[in-house]
RNA sequence: GGAGGAAUGGCAGAGUGGUCGAAUGCGGCAGUCUUGAAAACUGUUGAGGGUCACACCUCCGGGGGUUCGAAUCCCUCUUCCUCCGCCA
């Protein structure tokens, strides 16, 4: 949620900035500054109103102490009115301001700078491209096949205990799935950030936090009889951790990771491209989430990017970090980079992890912020990032790793596989 | 699930109808003293709205009510604690 007063000052850059997501947003912004002085002059109002009765009832009480009962009663009688007004006034000012608040959900993040215009994924940068693309033999297989090849992924029985989109992994599946997240973790905590186990069930308030309420509500399972939500990601618990500080300049750099599985209703998702591990309802996802002074985010996000480099040339998959454009941003995101890892098998790039400084955008709504130098509090930065999410890292592990004897293990999950190979 | 108790500033904890945004202690910050630090002493220290700045307004778990006036009384919800029951 964009602050009000950066609204009020900066109109038109917000305007100008917001086209890059291909939003005419000079109607929404004209809306907000509308409520916005009425919000004010409602309060305004109000505000002298109760002044004029709190003045009153300290007399009154006065008169009360001295024994002048009847003055007081004169008194008394003056207070009605004031009462009813203000009364009225508040009313005018919760409808006023609610509306005000759900005008400025609907208002995107501004995209940084840096961010290019574009309509779709079609018009995302690549800024960077790593990695050699395998040469596979002849009859290679998608990973749905090498799922049921070497019988480690069972989509059908995910089907008869839940449904689509659930599968079951099984045996060195299993195992190579779990070694993936004990290893992410590992290097997470080596580059310093700490580990924390959170629920899996977030209620309303930390869905409006990290900004999934209001808007994305069917995106994620609600379990109704206690009003909870399952977590689309990690991000969700983690980030709000923090909802409601005020931190200190010297709480910075505060950087988090943590393994969860992630719960996505996927609505209206069909087709070729969500087969096999494409495109799940769970998945397991390890997730790295920063709290950062405003000065320090942009470094941070880079560091985050060679963070996530650094792992996935130690796996040896070939990827390509892109820079979305405006049309493919997130709402809650300023600037985001996309990873992709190459799909020999399928001839196409995956996307493994989304790596995004949302500057105060959910600071906002967190109402998470620090004391500057002045003791003033300013909104903090978050930031998050994937760490890398498993199904699509596992299918280009599989596809990209497959050879006629089995398949590979990267060299670096050997130890925590306690195998090489899957056959 | 049943019965009681509680929720106050970063923390602890007073306050049971007006002079309370709230005593006191700890912690934090600034200063004095000191070569420096500690100790001691002095001052300062909640958040939000509003204003050029003041004024002023709101907030004592959330919501509603009584009253001229509520941290304080009433209703309701939530959470926590104790005891009993059940159970991983």
């Amino acid at each position: 949620m964009l602050q009000i007063q950066n609204i009020r000052e900066n109109k038109e850059s917000i305007i100008t900035a917001l086209k890059k997501r291909n939003i005419d947003a000079a109607p929404m912004i004209s809306k907000v500054l509308e409520l916005d002085e009425k919000r004010r002059s409602i309060q305004t109002e109000m505000d002298a109103t109760l002044a004029e009765s709190n003045k009153l009832s300290k007399e009154i009480g006065m008169l009360f102490k001295t024994g002048k009962a009847q003055e007081a009663n004169v008194l008394k009688e003056k207070t009605a009115g004031l009462k009813e007004a203000s009364k009225k006034l508040g009313e005018d000012l919760n409808t006023t301001a609610d509306e005000l608040q759900q005008e400025l959900y609907l208002i995107p993040n501004v995209p940084h700078k840096s961010v290019p215009a574009g309509n779709s994924e079609e018009d995302n940068e690549e800024i960077f491209k790593e990695g050699d693309i395998p040469t596979l033999s002849e009859g290679a297989l998608p990973h749905w096949e090498l799922a049921k090849k070497y019988d480690i992924i069972d989509f059908e029985l995910g089907v008869k205990i839940t449904g689509a989109g659930f599968p079951v992994y099984k045996g060195k599946g299993a195992r190579l799935q779990r070694a993936l997240i004990a290893y992410f973790l590992d290097k997470n905590a080596e580059a310093g950030y700490t580990e924390m186990q959170v629920p899996l069930m977030v209620n309303e308030d930390s869905g409006y936090g990290t900004g999934q309420l209001p808007d994305k509500e069917g995106q994620m399972y609600h379990v109704q009889a206690d009003d909870l939500y399952l977590i689309p990601t990690a991000e969700v618990p983690v980030t709000n951790l923090h909802r409601g500080d005020i931190l200190s300049e010297s709480d910075f750099p505060i950087k988090y990771t943590g393994y969860t599985p992630c719960f996505r209703r996927e609505a209206g998702s069909y087709g070729a491209h969500v087969r096999g591990l494409n495109r799940l309802h769970q998945f397991d996802k390890v997730e790295i989430v920063r709290m950062e002074h405003p000065n320090n985010s942009y470094e941070a996000l880079d560091e985050m990017v060679e963070h996530v480099k650094n792992i996935l040339r130690e796996l040896k998959l070939p990827y390509r970090i892109l820079r979305l454009c405006g049309g493919d941003l997130g709402f809650t995101s300023a600037l985001t980079f996309d990873f992709e890892v190459f799909s020999t098998a399928q001839d196409r790039w995956l996307e493994i992890s989304s790596v995004s400084n949302f500057e105060t955008f959910q600071a906002n709504r967190l109402k998470l912020r620090y004391k500057d130098e002045n003791g003033k509090s300013q909104l903090a930065h978050t930031l998050n990032g994937s760490s890398l999410a498993l199904p699509r890292v596992l299918a280009g592990i599989l596809e990209n790793y497959q050879t006629e004897a089995g398949i590979k293990i990267p060299e670096v999950l050997v130890p925590y596989c306690g195998f090489d190979i899957i056959d």
